[in-house]
RNA sequence: GCCGAAGUGGCGGAAUGGUAGACGCGCUGGAUUCAAAAUCCAGUGUAGGCAACUACGUGUGGGUUCGAGUCCCACCUUCGGUACCA
């Protein structure tokens, strides 16, 4: 494009009234005018517009409306100090496209945006520089959302929540009290108010109560009536939904506080990597447990992927089976210390293999470990216990195939023919899961087969494989031997039969276990929210008034966790002191805490009085598409998920789910640059180097080395003549070879490509386009400029449909539109709308492209064609797209133009190219009118010179003549 | 181990069982230019041939089908999840 004046207008108004640029020559009456010279400036129009919208407020939504309601919804970022990456703003964009064409399509749309503003950063940085978490995040706040600005999204910030901010944590808060003052009913299977577990107490005792709980309860109503207040609450904590425990935690040394489940990924901790260990501690935990069932029958109910709703399903781990109690034999020890007779109780998915259990296993922490060992084998069963205690998290993961274990002298014995199976405690048997012992088969289970040869215990096959070639240990299949009256059976017969018997003895009964744990909500951090509750001088926890709320948190200028494991809080010794003989929680919440529920709050999200009003609830239901990454499967989902069912059950929501429609966004990975340097020791170091330094063939000039070295010292120990590669080009230029690895984009690789770079250079429509066009949205990909100049020049190709290339004079015009030009449009109509509803975005970008070429090709700037192509790319493009729609003479947002309608009149083809196979190869194409009978085409077919050279000397055995695709003649 | 996703040109990637490689990048040649950038035009899977054309081509090996990148079976590789869950 050749130079020429700019159009410097900076605002709507000034534009398109009185623009003293243009009003010397002409006064501006858009294309009407044909001097004004218009040259494809996004710098120029991104201003223009973000201002105007802003000003206009385009994209505040109401909640008063007639129009059907659509929820798209982001998972809202963790406002780091590293500011956004090109990767972050990519399933942005994604539902920012779809937000926007059921806009178009005339729905109500809530597409909000907020920040997940607590947590461990701020807080490490805080202990670091003593800058407030709250100042911190509040800058890394305001950096988010210059970024995001930038790129166009159509949020409606009036309802931007802050999980930090008080007037939001404090409904944070009382749905934890909420939580706190609930029970789940089983038998119900919803939450009910623990006043009416109270009064079941009071009239019949706990032995009728179907409640989730941590610790099986039996008593009378008399024995209730007789408990003291602590008692009494004691025993309320095993039901609340919400209640504290001394549990096994995940305890991190390094974060000076205990971690969740989700929050500990391959023995160390998510974030930072730092070792964990387990330790009991008294914690709060809330009863996600109770909705385990629930939690993963309703994954029918949703649109999630396949892959999401297995990780989900695998997360909570349903596994159906029998517990049942195995008496101890009497073996004169000191079994008469207990109270009563102890009995083992294991938890099994094969109860038919009885039979074959030849030893059992209880973990190490198990309560009867004391009680059973025999003064004989108490030295070995403590050098055991010592050992494990030394094992970190880590190692015990590292090998699992390394068997360890010791024999308690102990036997128990088998219900059915009274034989004595030695009890053996040992590692791989988890204190947490089932009942924490087990009964093992080693003839039918791989870990019990390990064992039992590692320590020389028979092993007895009871399961006769043979007639199933193939089939794996897991598989219930076969037939039952040495299994006494379960001989001859197959093992699903088996199962029942036994269960059967097993019930009938009172020996045990059918359950259910899940490897999902309760969720563990205590952290000992500063910058997270306060627990809404008070210790008596008894420690008894009472709730706040609702009317307190929110708890702030204190002012605090030391954020280093206090000693004893304690959390920063406890140094507010007047906010913990709060009242005579009264304390208050000085854990405070994690994470997952304001992300659970904070799409309901996006609802209504300036509401005093409730967390959202019930009006708002009943108006945007739900989310109808959720974006984000698959890294939340099993942790902010499952929690929110849970959350949502416990409102529901409250009648506080209106659905049983949360999310209609997930969408997981790749990961866009980056490319590091890493340069080999040998090291005087004869060892390859490895040097990240900035990508900003690297050319397009991933190489360092060596004249650029000087300034790489200025600017990172890691870099000063490189020697281009001694210690690191060098290559010339055809100039002579010198350069050093680097490495391309694509990885987790990231500062400490050094591969971190910023949008903001992108949108200064190209343009935000372009980034937005080139984002969706690197690839499908839910695939990772690395990060490549290179391409982005494609898009670029498409953007360009489109502005010159309207303006002159040469001398940028206006190229509009109302001509009434050819067929073939329809044509161009309503292919890419179809084609653009196809693969927006299957979020096909990348293939979206290519029809644009293909649409423009096209129109450019036949020449048309008709007007009655570019008002329907503005439209249908103003979710990919909006700035570009509102310019030109107010070139084209509106007065009002493109954002709310009506999506373009398609026309399929105008898709019928005269003729259709039909492909000629012969034996389906193909060998020819051949052009014929549309509409021919089936025996019309295979006569053209056969007509073809090609097709009659290539059946020379064959017969034609068969026609398959498909209309409208293709023919083939089968020889 | 187990569960899931994916393997297509130099690259990112397209293809309701029906013309494999759309679209874009890159590359090659040409136009324009004093020159370069930018732009425009043409070409571009591999091999053979001046060419028309021919053969081969979607991780590997089988199969179903008139026809397979797509469906089925087995295997290999990569990436994600999970990790003794009884």
């Amino acid at each position: 494009m050749k130079p020429r004046t700019r159009n410097c207008h900076s605002g709507f108004d000034e534009f398109f009234i009185s623009s003293q640029l243009f009003s010397k020559t002409c006064s501006y009456k858009r294309l009407n005018i044909n001097q004004i010279v218009m040259e494809y400036n996004p710098r120029e129009i991104e201003q223009n517009w973000k201002k105007w919208w802003a000003d206009h407020q385009v994209y505040k939504v109401s909640n008063d409306s007639t129009k059907p309601k659509y929820y798209v919804l982001d998972m809202f970022p963790y406002p780091s100090g590293a500011g956004l990456h090109v990767g972050h703003p990519l399933g942005y964009i994604g539902s920012d496209i779809f937000a926007r064409y059921k806009r178009q399509q005339g729905y109500n749309v809530l597409h909000p945006m907020g920040y997940d503003a607590f947590g461990l950063p701020a807080e490490q940085y805080a202990i670091q520089t003593g800058v407030h978490p709250a100042k911190s995040t509040a800058a890394n706040i305001a950096r988010y959302r210059e970024q995001l600005d930038k790129i166009g999204f159509s949020f409606d910030w009036s309802r931007e929540v802050q999980t930090s901010d008080p007037s939001y944590y404090k409904w944070t808060q009382w749905i934890f009290l909420q939580l706190f003052g609930h029970w789940y009913d089983t038998k119900a299977t919803k939450a009910r108010p623990i006043e009416e577990l109270i009064a079941i107490f009071e009239k019949e005792g706990a032995s009728n109560a179907k409640a989730a709980c941590s610790e099986p309860q039996d008593f009378s109503a008399a024995q209730w009536a007789a408990m003291t207040p602590k008692e009494k609450d004691d025993v309320l904590m095993n039901y609340r939904l919400a209640y504290r425990k001394t549990t096994y935690v995940w305890w991190c040394e390094d974060l000076g506080t205990v971690l969740a489940n989700d929050e500990v990924k391959d023995g160390v901790s998510e974030r930072g990597g730092y070792p964990v260990e387990r330790k009991p501690m008294l914690q709060w935990s809330l009863r996600i447990t109770a909705y385990a069932d629930r939690l993963l029958s309703d994954l029918d109910t949703v649109d999630f992927s396949d892959a999401m709703k297995k990780m989900q399903g695998n997360w909570i781990g349903k596994s159906q089976g029998a517990q049942m109690r195995f008496r101890i034999a009497d073996c004169g020890l000191r079994i008469g210390e207990a109270a009563q007779e102890p009995e083992i109780e294991i938890f099994t998915t094969r109860p038919d293999t009885i039979f074959g259990a030849t030893f059992m296993v209880i973990a190490p922490e198990h309560d009867l470990v004391k009680q059973i060992t025999t003064p004989a084998q108490s030295n070995e069963i403590a050098d055991y216990l010592a050992y494990v205690n030394t094992r970190s998290e880590r190692d015990r993961m590292s090998e699992t195939k390394e068997v360890s274990g010791a024999f308690t002298g102990a036997f128990a014995l088998n219900p059915f023919n009274g034989e004595k199976i030695p009890i053996w405690i040992a590692e791989y048997v988890l204190k947490d899961y089932g009942t924490g012992a087990i009964m093992a088969v080693p003839a039918d289970d791989e870990r019990d087969m390990r064992f039992a040869k590692k320590f020389n215990l028979p092993i007895v096959e009871i399961i006769d494989k043979s007639m199933y070639p193939g089939a794996t240990i897991e598989d219930k299949l076969g037939k039952m031997i040495n299994s006494d009256f379960l001989d001859g059976m197959e093992v699903m017969d088996a199962i029942e039969e036994i269960l059967q018997r097993i019930e009938t003895m009172g020996i045990g009964v059918r359950k259910i276990n899940f490897r999902l744990r309760d969720a563990i909500y205590s952290r000992q951090r500063y910058w997270g929210e306060p627990f809404p509750i008070a210790y008596d001088a008894d420690g008894v926890a009472h709730p706040l008034p609702i009317e307190e709320l929110p708890l702030e948190l204190p002012e605090l200028d030391d954020f280093k966790p206090a000693s004893g494991a304690k959390s920063p809080l406890a140094r507010a010794e007047n906010w913990v002191n709060f009242q005579e003989g009264w304390r208050r929680e000085t854990d405070t919440m994690p994470g997952f805490a304001g992300s659970s529920w904070y799409f309901l709050r996006y609802m209504d999200a300036n509401n005093d009085t409730d967390f959202a009003s019930q009006k708002a609830l009943n108006y945007w239901q739900d989310v109808d598409l959720y974006v984000g990454g698959t890294e939340h499967a099993v942790g902010h989902l499952m929690y929110s998920r849970f959350w949502h069912k416990f409102l529901y059950d409250k009648g506080l929501v209106p659905t049983k789910e949360p999310y209609k429609k997930l969408l997981n966004q790749g990961m866009i990975q980056g490319k590091s640059a890493i340069m080999e340097v040998k090291t005087e020791g004869g060892n390859v170091l490895e040097l990240y180097v900035p990508v900003s330094f690297v050319d397009e063939n991933w190489r360092l000039p060596i004249a650029d080395l000087p300034k790489l070295q200025v600017e990172d010292n890691r870099f000063e120990q490189v020697n281009p003549s001694t210690n690191v590669t060098v290559e010339k080009d055809k100039e002579g230029r010198e350069f050093i070879p680097l490495l391309m690895r694509v990885e987790k984009m990231s500062k400490r690789l050094f591969n971190v490509v910023n949008p903001d770079e992108m949108v200064e250079r190209y343009g935000a429509d372009c980034f937005r386009m080139y984002e969706m066009f690197l690839g499908p949205i839910e695939q990772a990909k690395p990060w490549d400029t290179k391409g982005i100049n494609g898009v670029s020049g498409f953007l360009r190709k489109l502005w010159m449909l309207f303006f002159d290339e040469n001398n940028g004079k206006p190229l509009v015009n109302d001509a009434e539109p050819t067929k073939e030009e329809w044509k161009i449009l309503h292919t890419c109509i179809k084609k653009v709308t196809d693969d927006i509803e299957r979020f096909s975005f990348n293939t979206c970008v290519s029809s644009f492209m293909i649409c423009v070429n096209e129109l450019r090709s036949a020449n048309c700037s008709k007007r009655a064609i570019l008002d329907e192509l503005v439209r249908l790319l103003s979710p990919f493009a909006p700035f570009t797209a509102e310019e030109l729609w107010h070139q084209l003479g509106h007065e009002t947002t493109v954002c709310e133009a009506p999506y373009p309608k398609l026309n399929e009149a105008y898709l019928v083809q005269d003729s259709i190219p039909y492909p000629v196979s012969i034996n389906g190869k193909k060998r020819d194409l051949v052009e014929l009118p549309a509409g021919l009978s089936v025996p019309e085409l295979e006569k053209a077919a056969l007509e073809l010179d090609k097709v009659q050279k290539w059946l020379e000397g064959q017969t034609v055995k068969k026609i398959i003549v498909v209309p409208g695709r293709m023919i083939n003649i089968v020889v």
